[in-house]
DNA sequence: CACTGCGGGCGGA
DNA sequence: TCCGCCCGCAGTG
């Protein structure tokens, strides 16, 4: 274990979990021993104290969006959480993703965000408000204090996670820069074959433009993400479907860099997918992902979380910390915990393996049971809307007590061509036996567990798993059950497909 | 243009 | 009083 894991995982457990301080004493700590590492995915009741060297939290930042929020203190900043946007329809893309935007901070440029609509079904957007703090967004409070920069949330985020403003900003700049040498190329071959599809009343897809355009560019990349039910005229066999991705993620988005957020629903296997490789063959039915994901680049600000679980085997999924059990409602990341390393690591696989995510009987792998630590706090959502995901919803679904969830899990939901996916470890592991894994089982009944949330965690405190992760550190979720679940893991993984911020 | 931080002000608990 | 929230303003990139 790396030295800098050791220090990450002491301060982390100190401060997390037996904080001695909260933002609103009059007097907090004085130079601390230990500086926690910074954290991008802050959940639960958890406090932190960070170095006022560090960038990040000079910057209040969080992968969650977090607005302003005047709470009339000078000297304490406070933020709330915007929740997420994801599309009303909840329809699935191809993989069984949905989208997951990151709502933006400003309010104008959110009811502008809010106009637009879903690039895959063209349903309107839906902006899911955090409730997870007593009904009211999770919030953030920070303050600087001499040479430590407290930080403080309260809250257990109810909702999936959105694009992490600084993987947002990372990968664009990185597509930008590849795009350049890889665009030209493909603009041929991406023009055949998309330019059919008339997906957008707009036209985006009916006219494909020049490549050159970053932001059409990534329009195009919106008919990779074809709502399962729906004709995928433009794509109609992967066999086409190079992987471009990897070569357009290859060099600018390793797999495993850290990436915060990415969640990834793996409602149905993942196609074998390599980024790495360049023309790897597919024979899955969903093939068209990949090719899509070739021509995915650029659009960021469209996030799905799920994506594609490429290359969840090339990450040695074993030792990815697949924490199924952690973080409140599932929708957490889980721990992933790359500076603990081993222990964590290790701990976490096992329970995992423990779990019955291969049960057909509990689809939604995540427990629907809360283990004794996980937090008490369950927001009671009454979400409004509703939704739209019931086209794919089970009846099981319907049992649901609490729509939002069951909305949400709409995410993890999966379209009804999903195949069911045994979780163990071999089906992550090697890509190929992800490919097998895909293999249709033929549809399955999905039976979701009315409170399908994830279930929280053996561990005790969610303090701990959440500061156990490093920032961006690879943690994984992975929803694999039948149906639904999803795969979020940190890592930047697979290719991210987001579809263009010009669009939305 | 969007993000961010600040602060006034309002209303509800 | 506290809190959530709205709003506008200003600085920044």
């Amino acid at each position: 274990m790396p030295a800098d894991a050791l220090q990450q995982a002491d301060p982390v457990c100190s401060y997390g979990m037996q904080p001695n301080w909260d933002i609103k004493d009059p007097q907090m700590p004085q130079e601390p021993a230990f500086f926690d590492h910074f954290q991008e995915w802050p959940d639960g009741y958890v406090r932190f104290i960070y170095s006022s060297d560090e960038r990040k939290a000079q910057r209040h930042l969080s992968g969650w969006a977090m607005r302003n929020t005047n709470n009339h203190h000078g000297h304490i900043l406070k933020k709330s959480c915007l929740g997420v946007v994801v599309c009303a329809g909840a329809c699935a893309l191809p993989g069984g993703s949905r989208l997951q935007l990151r709502p933006a901070i400003c309010d104008k440029a959110r009811l502008k965000q809010h106009k637009k609509s879903c690039p895959s079904c063209h349903s309107a957007l839906e902006l899911i408000p955090c409730r997870g703090h007593s009904g009211y967004p999770v919030t953030n409070f920070w303050q600087l204090d001499g040479n430590a920069i407290f930080f403080q949330a309260k809250g257990v985020h109810d909702h999936p996670r959105p694009e992490s403003k600084s993987e947002t900003e990372a990968r664009r700049s990185a597509i930008k820069r590849q795009m350049a040498s890889f665009y030209q190329p493909q603009k041929k071959r991406i023009r055949e074959p998309e330019a059919e599809e008339d997906q957008d009343s707009s036209g985006h897809f009916s006219h494909i433009p020049p490549l050159e355009n970053h932001e059409e560019f990534d329009i195009i990349t919106d008919t990779s993400f074809l709502v399962p039910g729906q004709p995928c005229p433009s794509f109609p066999n992967s066999g086409e479907a190079t992987c471009d991705l990897a070569t357009f993620q290859g060099d600018k988005m390793p797999p495993f860099q850290k990436s915060p957020n990415p969640r990834i629903y793996l409602p149905r296997p993942p196609c074998s997918y390599e980024l790495a490789g360049p023309g790897y063959t597919n024979s899955s039915p969903y093939s068209t992902l990949h090719k899509d994901a070739t021509s995915i680049p650029a659009d960021t600000d469209w996030v799905h979380l799920n994506a594609l679980p490429y290359n969840v085997s090339s990450h040695s999924s074993y030792e990815k910390t697949f924490d199924f059990t952690s973080r409140q409602h599932g929708w957490t990341p889980a721990l992933g915990i790359s500076g603990l390393g081993e222990r964590t690591d290790h701990g976490q696989f096992q329970a995992v393996a423990s779990l019955p995510y291969y049960n057909p009987e509990l689809p939604c792998r995540y427990l629907t049971t809360a283990p004794p630590g996980a937090p008490a706090l369950q927001t009671v959502i009454t979400t409004t809307s509703q939704v739209s995901c019931q086209a794919y919803q089970p009846p099981a679904l319907k049992h649901s007590d609490n729509v939002q969830e069951v909305k949400r899990l709409s995410g993890c939901n999966c379209a009804p061509g999903d195949t069911q996916m045994s979780v163990c470890p071999e089906a992550l592991s090697p890509p190929a036996t992800v490919t097998r894994a895909a293999s249709p089982l033929g549809p399955l009944p999905l039976k979701i567990p009315g409170d399908c949330r994830a279930i929280r965690p053996t561990w005790a405190f969610p303090q701990e798993s959440a500061s156990s992760r490093t920032d961006g550190a690879e943690s994984w979720d992975v929803c694999l059950s039948g149906l639904g679940r999803a795969i979020s893991y940190s890592d930047r993984v697979g290719p991210i497909f987001s579809y263009n911020g010009e669009d939305f």
